[in-house]
DNA sequence: CTCTTGACGCACA
DNA sequence: GTGTGCGCCAAGA
């Protein structure tokens, strides 16, 4: 557990219910503005998903990113349906209303 | 210690 | 608006 992916988890912990943010804004929190791809491969290893809620993460699109699932892309929609997100496409939530800034 | 990969993002054509 | 290329940082082999 570096102090890199600890604020990583940090940040996408305090993501709240109902926002969902993307891999930039979390690298620019960590401090590493230019890390976003470090950003998801640490996330990528994230062992417990209850522990970190990956499933508000998307990409600059607001697209769910369909190479990570953690249990299938419609678990994850199912995920944000329920915290009253709303999908401008099947995989792509609206991030235009719901996206999350630090 | 070095090289490659990886849940990505932005600039340019 | 779409397609291609380059760059960023960290972790694994």
């Amino acid at each position: 557990m570096t102090e890199f992916s600890e604020k990583v988890f940090d940040a996408v912990i305090k993501i709240p219910c109902g926002r969902v943010t993307t891999y930039g804004q979390i690298a620019i929190i960590c401090g590493h503005k230019g890390a976003f791809r470090a950003v998801g491969s640490t996330l990528h290893k994230n062992p417990v998903f209850g522990m970190i809620p990956c499933h508000r993460v998307v990409n600059s699109k607001g697209e769910l990113a369909e190479n990570y699932v953690f249990g299938g892309k419609e678990v994850q929609k199912n995920l944000l349906l329920e915290e009253g997100i709303e999908f401008s496409e099947e995989y792509v939530v609206n991030m235009r209303k719901h996206f999350w800034f630090g």
